[in-house]
DNA sequence: TCAAAAGTGTTCCTGGTACACCCATGA
DNA sequence: TCATGGGTGTACCAGGAACACTTTTGA
């Protein structure tokens, strides 16, 4: 239990985000191309060392506006820590990965930290830096998990949505198709995730008879769950 | 992404350890005395510092090791990160939580560091040092939820276990009453959860029928999971 | 012979899946 | 008028909850 704070190397202690969107039905995922050794012109998840007086909350707040632009307004869930030894070959470094869901991206600004952003369908998110391939497999499982339990979708989602939105949202993290009918009764039949918005009705892609809008509902867990297909069958 | 590593004061990386363990059907949690300041002879949940070439696991393990004597053969999971910047009030220190499952406790021999440890029911583990009552809190749900969608039960019991000592954890750590017969068609019916053990059959309390005897599958995840009767109600 | 726990059978009912069908809009 | 997506209805079926009942032991 004594510790004395100069007797070893120090650690350094870092969050890792992996920044999720979806557009057009696609789950994309924010990535930083490295301007320095090691991995240097290589892709990484955004992050950086926590502050001397910062949570690992507020690091990764603060370090998603710096690398992305993204200030505000999404959603953050912890997905685990990250601490063999040499994960990093600089130094003892353990990481806090987190997710983040953002409904949309405004293009990064050229000239900031942030143009060096970009965003990539999860899919063909190659090869990253470091341990970030581990990092991002395990936090797409996260995202994965937290939209059975959680009103986690309407993270990606504008304010207001169509519930055809929302299904899209669950098809892209999940990778399989969804009943639209059965889709609709399970979310309108779980209290709290949508309550309807107040306006008129909206054009979804154009075509079609204009759907609904919900708002996110005051529920912070699904009772009971989304489950998706393929969950209770492998 | 830059750091200078001496720049700032130093983190210290911790474990700490919810030992979870059900005897008599009643949930016990293992808390230490502190010897030193802070919070001198209050009660924590034992943990310890990562050592420079070790990971979160490898620490969990040689501190659990140390403070309660109990030596592999446990689960181990990980709950989540502390990071808080005055969670500690001699430096600043992230904590990693773990739960470790165990499925009895040799008595701490005197003399060592684990004579300080002792077993309580978890529900009387009262005021704690630190944050750690909200990490215990924390750590209860989650293996509470470990129980629904992985055979972490099968961790408290001992190798070979009939399915009422099996039922027997789940309502210690839900609190709840489970129908014998359902849940028996439950576990059984749930692939690579228990396989039948050779051998006689086992009395359980001395009284009734004897029971046959299983021993863990080789399933990691439950399909499907073993909802408790509260989750999909409240 | 009684209490206690294991184990089996059965009924009821909820909730999920699949799919047919109608509605409202743009092209 | 056709394609497209929103929205409703419904039939089927698996799985969970509740509970009666038999079996096998110790006291």
């Amino acid at each position: 239990m004594t510790y004395d704070k100069h007797r070893y190397e120090p650690f350094a202690v870092a969050v890792d985000l992996a920044v999720f969107t979806v557009r057009e039905g696609v789950l994309e995922v924010v990535l930083v191309e490295r301007g320095e050794e090691p991995h240097r012109g290589r892709l990484a998840l955004p992050g950086g060392f926590l502050r001397p007086r910062e949570s690992a909350a507020e690091a990764a707040r603060r370090e998603l506006a710096e690398e992305t632009g993204v200030a505000g307004g999404f959603r953050l869930d912890e997905v685990g820590a990250y601490s063999e030894p040499d994960r990093d070959p600089r130094m003892r470094v353990v990481s806090l990965a987190h997710t983040a869901l953002v409904p949309h991206l405004p293009e990064p600004r050229a000239g900031t930290d942030a143009a060096r952003a970009l965003r990539l369908p999860y899919a063909e998110a190659g090869p990253l830096a470091f341990d970030h391939d581990r990092i991002l497999a395990d936090a797409h499982r996260h995202v994965g998990a937290l939209l059975e339990t959680t009103p986690a979708a309407t993270a990606f989602c504008p304010p207001a949505f169509t519930l055809g939105e929302l299904r899209r949202v669950y098809e892209a993290v999940w990778g399989t198709a969804l009943d639209p009918a059965n889709f609709r009764r399970k979310v309108l039949g779980t209290p709290g995730f949508t309550v309807p918005a107040p306006g008129p009705a909206r054009l979804t892609g154009g075509r079609g008879k204009p759907a609904a809008l919900y708002r996110a509902g005051p529920a912070t867990r699904l009772h009971p769950p989304l489950t998706h297909p393929e969950g209770p069958r492998s």
